[in-house]
DNA sequence: TGTTCATTTGCAACCCGGTTGCAAATGAGT
DNA sequence: ACTCATTTGCAACCGGGTTGCAAATGAACA
C-alpha cells in the first residue's frame, strides 16, 4: 500500500498524517502478523520508541489498530483491515506458539461470540489460543 | 477450605506443601476473582514477592493455577477448580472492566471452542472480553 | 513569504511488574 | 543430631512501557 492510500486512511480516521505516523501505519498495514513496540522500533530505527509508542496509542484510540495480548509480556499491535462501521467483523482468533514465540493471526477463524450477562457492555474481545504451531510441530519429528 | 484440604491438593499435584505454598494456595482457592502478584503480596505481607512469584510459577507448571492476561499489564492468577484429568472443562470466559479495572470470572459462560488448522496443537485458551461491567454501567446513570 | 500558535517529536529519565543470584533457613531422610 | 537438597528472603537487576520537557514541525493567517 502506498503513501497516498495510507494518508487517506489516516485522514478518514481523523488522524493528522505526519511522516512518522505514515511510516508506522505502513508497516502495520503490510505486516502479516501482529507486531510489538520493540519490533516496530527496529523496523523504524529513525524514530525513538516514545514516538512510536504515542503513535500506537493514538491509533488504538481511533481503533485503527487493535492491541493483542499474547502473554509474551509485550503488547502486539495489529492493523484493523475492516475499516468503516463494521470493524467488529474482523475479529479473528490469534495463536501463540509457545515454542517459537510467534503470534499468528488465524484470519479465517472468526471469534465465536457469547452472550454477556445483563448490564455488561462489550468493547472488544481477545480470543487467544496457545500451543505449538504447525511449523514447530513438524520440526519435532 | 482448611489447611488439610489445601495440603492434600498440593500433594495430589506433586507439590511439597510448605508453609508459604499453603498460604498462597489458600488465598487463590478462596478468591472470587483472579489475583495479581501485587494483590497476593499485600494479602501476604509476610512473604516477599520473589517467593510468591516462584510459588505461582510452580503452580502454573503443575496446572494448579491458570494465568490470565487481562491487559492490565499484570498477569492474574486463578485457581483451577476442576481438578483431575478434565481440567479443560473449567474454561470459562473473563471480563475486564475498563472503568473499574476489575477482572471478573464469568464462571457460567464457557469458552466456545474452535477448530485449529492442521498441525496446530492447543495447550490453553484465553477468552477475554473488555468493556464496562454492570456495576459501573449502573453507576453512570 | 514570514509570523504565530498548537501539535508532534526526540531525548532522557523514570516507573513498575517481573526475574535472578546468592546466602540463609527449612525440610526430609538417615 | 547430621547431611544434603529444597525453599525462602533479600537485594539487585531487567525490560517494556510511560512521562516531562524542550526543540522541531505543521497549519493558519497576515
Amino acid at each position: 500500500m502506498d503513501k497516498e492510500q495510507i494518508t487517506r486512511i489516516l485522514e478518514e480516521n481523523g488522524i493528522r498524517p505526519t511522516a512518522v505516523r505514515i511510516l508506522v501505519a505502513r508497516i502495520l498495514v503490510n505486516a502479516e502478523s501482529p507486531l510489538s513496540l520493540a519490533e516496530l522500533e527496529t523496523s523504524l530505527d529513525t524514530a525513538p520508541k516514545s514516538t512510536i509508542f504515542r503513535t500506537l496509542n493514538l491509533f488504538l484510540q481511533h481503533r485503527l489498530v487493535q492491541g493483542i495480548e499474547d502473554g509474551s509480556n509485550s503488547l502486539k499491535y495489529e492493523f484493523c483491515h475492516t475499516q468503516g462501521n463494521n470493524k467488529f467483523d474482523d475479529m479473528h482468533i490469534h495463536f501463540y506458539c509457545e515454542e517459537c514465540q510467534h503470534t499468528y493471526c488465524l484470519k479465517n477463524i472468526q471469534i465465536p461470540t457469547i452472550e454477556l450477562p445483563d448490564g455488561y457492555s462489550m468493547n472488544s474481545i481477545n480470543y487467544m489460543v496457545k500451543g505449538i504451531c504447525n511449523k514447530c510441530n513438524s520440526d519435532k519429528q
